[in-house]
DNA sequence: CCTTTAATGTGATTTATGTCACATTAATTG
DNA sequence: CAATTAATGTGACATAAATCACATTAAAGG
């Protein structure tokens, strides 16, 4: 699919940054695919050739850990899906999954290159997004460790919630088994720990529609466990 | 203290690439200190004016969590102690304190700014490094969540004999609670699992000086726990 | 639309590791 | 160099959550 970046109305933040010639000099070397449930984006292990950018739909990057698979973070339209993975290594050190029909647009590195090189604005943005995503990660492996389950499926119900869908009745596409890959529980205790959440009225599920009912149980129960 | 940035020998990767016009510039807005053992460097929740860079010494950075402290990585010489913290956010996100005597270069932002502006190889090294510390702390992440303390433990003794200390006998000023922090567990457990590897010959101590013994156990530990 | 496969629910059991409670040893510090 | 204070060692016990083993329900595919 041709790519006109100076239109695209998925910009990215630093993208936003740039001027029309660069946006310009973007579009023939960018190419937006489209990926449908369970699709693989980036594949671990594999070499990354492209920086691959996030337009629509939501992703999961996850990483084979020594026993089972870990779900880092859930990625949401207009993000960089790998930036780490591209310029940290020459091999991508994790994997990006499609969790519903996404559009992603593939850059050429050596074109993002030019663009961090020539565009100080641009590479600050980059910069700063970096920061952002390894602040997280430190935050998130501390909940990770430290909250038992109740607290963690509390934090992530929450932030779907807040940061992820903008509303307090989403439908999520991924499994009890990605949530516990997420959260670091097994299949059986994200079950279990869900139908508490529904008796107790803090949230109700019909299919995979989740619906918050009670915000305050919800955080009393990520602080207190 | 009076720097000279042309001629430190501590010089990163990054400040490498810098010309000898930039790095004059650099000398009138940078400052050594010293710290011992225990001071605090960087402290979570204040406002962060400068960027930390370590010349000398080592570091811990570490979080307060809901019910304890981690300790998310140990700082080797030549590294930028808190470039997330002090780019992602206005607040500190995180700690940083001297495990044993530390220099620290203290780089007035906006001048670290300039030169991230000026000049994209700096820039770029800039960006390689904070990918490679994103990726390095989503691996240490899924190992810490994952194993189990004898594998965690074998993990931390390997990686401090590989990457920090470069060889197999090495002095630790760190305690058991800290060792603990950093692989989530608690001070009791490490002692035990400490005291095994000693009784199976694995490691040996004395005092605070630990020798690796039978790197091949170790790596097993670190394998299947 | 039926058949197969994937996802979820739920009880019984096991287990790694945390917590508590002291004992002991090493470091500090007045 | 006593005298505190900090760090470590070790047993007994408690417990959150994994694992196992099925039952049930939902989704996918021919």
């Amino acid at each position: 699919m041709k790519n006109n970046c100076f239109f695209c109305e998925y910009k990215s933040v630093a993208a936003q940054k740039l001027s029309k010639d660069e946006l310009e000099s973007l579009s023939p070397n960018c190419l937006t695919v489209k990926f449908k449930r369970g699709d693989s984006i980036i594949r671990q292990g594999t070499y990354s050739t492209n920086v691959a950018y996030l337009k629509t739909g939501l992703a999961k990057i996850h990483i084979d850990g020594p026993y089972h698979i870990q779900v880092v973070r859930i990625v949401k339209p207009k993000n960089y899906l790998g930036l780490p993975t591209t310029f940290g290594d020459k091999i991508n050190q994790y994997s990006v999954t499609a969790i519903e029909e996404c559009e992603v647009c593939f850059i050429d590195i050596s074109t993002f290159r030019k663009l961090l090189h020539s565009n100080p604005e641009f590479s600050n943005q980059i910069i700063v997004e970096l920061c952002k995503g390894e602040l997280e990660s430190y935050q998130k492996c501390v909940n990770r460790t430290q909250k038992q389950i109740r607290g963690k499926l509390a934090d992530v119900l929450l932030d779907f919630a807040d940061n992820i869908f903008h509303s307090d009745v989403f439908t999520v596409n991924i499994t009890q088994e990605d949530i516990g890959n997420l959260v670091d529980a097994s299949r059986e205790s994200v079950s279990r720990v869900m139908a508490e959440f529904v008796k107790d009225g803090l949230i109700s599920m019909s299919g995979k529609q989740i619906t918050i009912l009670d915000r305050k149980m919800l955080a009393s129960a990520s602080k207190n466990g």
